[in-house]
DNA sequence: TCACTGCCTGCTCATATGAGCAGGATTCCC
DNA sequence: GGGAATCCTGCTCATATGAGCAGGCAGTGA
């Protein structure tokens, strides 16, 4: 394509995408035949010059999603478009809307859901609308009483999607992470703790995010770690939690001792899982995603598109 | 449109531009006949969910081109995008650009035409191809012997638009200002200077830019006036300068005391003028913009996406 | 309750667009 | 300079899209 025609592409795009002409109206004002200003355009679009863009919050971007399935192996992905976000706080609830989206969308309806806590999931509870499923049991997949004064977040999270489906929340009461082996090995052992992991392990479908490896770790603010805890992660390879469980760029414990006192699922079973959800959006994920989805921890992704490109080029 | 048509709408949009479905394709998709999935699109765009951008420095925009025309009586508008603009010499490169562009494709050929100097009508000199024109004479209309060591630039403007245009250039041997009005009495007295300036009154065509009332301005790199005379300017309401002179935000002259040693056409010649051409780009130029085109200084403008929104909008 | 108003739907028909093809021009390589 | 390969053009034909219309439906006020 010489100068000329790439001129003419521009001229042709103008009259057709801005002022609505007909190719044959912009033959006649370009002395071109309606053919040749049908070719410019395919041109123009095909070379980039052309960005037709979909602005709204509920907006997806479907080539992304396409790729991350057919490159990254994933069974389905939704990816959140980012055009006209302001705030991280924007594009956290665009993707948990994306995601409450997704799981009133899922057939066959899950009979029972194993879930995590956290920011994202509670935000997705909210999300949820009343009737998204028609009896659906919810069990909590890790632990998660709550020690700060934001208690009661974990539970509400799973009671909420529960109720909002017309089932009922199965909790597991023990904290996420225990200062002693032993305590957690008997906290496993109680009767009730055993049953509802049983019941977790049973899901048909998990829906989980994952945190940062940082300071802002709901694990730091909830108490269960120090931030000298996390930098020991991080400098040991942690990118980030999954389920409570710090993981490094490849997917792997990076603390076993720390993993051993961490109650719940573990990443294993997470990974045989038939459906396994993750929903994970923001700059400061994009080494966890990565990690997750490299090492198969989710087989269903919901992110935004800046994590998604992170994923395919970065 | 209630949110489920709102909601089918993005999602028919996804599918019809990002993944080129037929509507036909997306109606069997999303359960709907394809009339109501055109009409879906047809509301999509219309509600401005859908940009479309053309992403190219040559790239115009034809709408506020035609708004330009239409609400600010001007008989031709040019808007070059400012689409991925990265800086504010890439903007004057482009309207330069464009004004370079217009005058070559202006028919009738301008026999004589009548330039102004600064930046921007050197970078048109530049941009005009060998051959824009067969046989034109310019003629500079406003005095510009330049003080300073970058010697020549009005000069070699008039000259090099002469020269590609294949005609010869009269050059106005003046000061742009003089500090004595009996001194610019005396130069406009004197026979040859006369002469130009009684050729640049028949000129068929005017193509002039404006400055900025700021320390930036090319009266003051060029010695002409010191910053201090420009601060006095700005106290008195000045915008910026035409032909170097300077007017208010309603196209007055400030300083008629300053106009009356100010050697070249008079603004009112220029709105007299059949055709005389403003390129003006460029936040600073805003206010001087809106003042050249609202008191009819100019009957075509070559501008920039955000200047013309200012015109229109602001 | 019922007639009215106005919107929405699914259609017919006209138009706009894209795929594919054959001939002619251009370039490239010897 | 000649021949081949390639590209480009303008066409035919099939398809996709938009305009406009008649019937049906819901909401409204007497």
């Amino acid at each position: 394509m010489d100068e000329t025609d790439e001129l003419l592409s521009i001229r042709a795009a103008e009259l057709y995408y801005e002022e609505n002409k007909t190719q044959d109206e912009i033959g006649q004002a370009l002395r071109l035949t309606r053919w040749k200003v049908g070719r410019l355009l395919a041109q123009a679009k095909q070379r980039g010059f052309i960005r037709i863009e979909i602005l709204h919050p509920r907006a997806r971007r479907l080539p992304l999603e396409r790729r991350l399935r057919d490159e990254r192996r994933l069974s389905d992905a939704i990816v959140v478009s980012t055009a006209g976000v302001r705030s991280a706080e924007e594009l956290q609830e665009r993707t948990a809307q994306a995601a409450a989206d997704y799981l009133t969308a899922l057939r066959p309806v899950p009979r029972t859901l194993g879930v995590s806590w956290g920011r994202t999931l509670f935000e997705i509870s909210q999300r949820l609308r009343n009737g998204w499923a028609t009896g659906v049991n919810v069990v909590q997949i890790n632990g998660g009483v709550s020690l700060n004064r934001r208690a009661g977040t974990a539970a509400a999270t799973a009671v909420s999607i529960a109720q909002k489906g017309g089932g009922s929340a199965t909790l597991l009461p023990s904290p996420a992470i225990l200062e002693r082996l032993a305590t957690k090995e008997a906290i496993e052992s109680d009767r009730v703790v055993a049953g509802v992991i049983e019941l977790a392990r049973s899901a048909d479908a998990y829906l989980f995010s994952a945190g940062a490896a940082d300071h802002n770790s709901v694990h730091v603010e909830s108490g269960y770690l120090s931030t000298a805890d996390v930098d020991v992660l991080v400098q040991k390879g942690a990118v980030g939690d999954v389920v409570g469980r710090y993981i490094d760029s490849d997917g792997n414990i990076v603390d076993p001792a720390l993993d051993a006192r961490t109650v719940g699922l573990t990443l294993d079973e997470l990974r045989s899982a038939p459906l396994a959800i993750a929903v994970i959006a923001g700059t400061s994920k994009h080494p966890v995603a990565d990690a997750v989805v490299r090492s198969g921890l989710c087989s269903v992704l919901v992110t935004d598109e800046a994590t998604a490109l992170h994923l395919l080029d970065g």
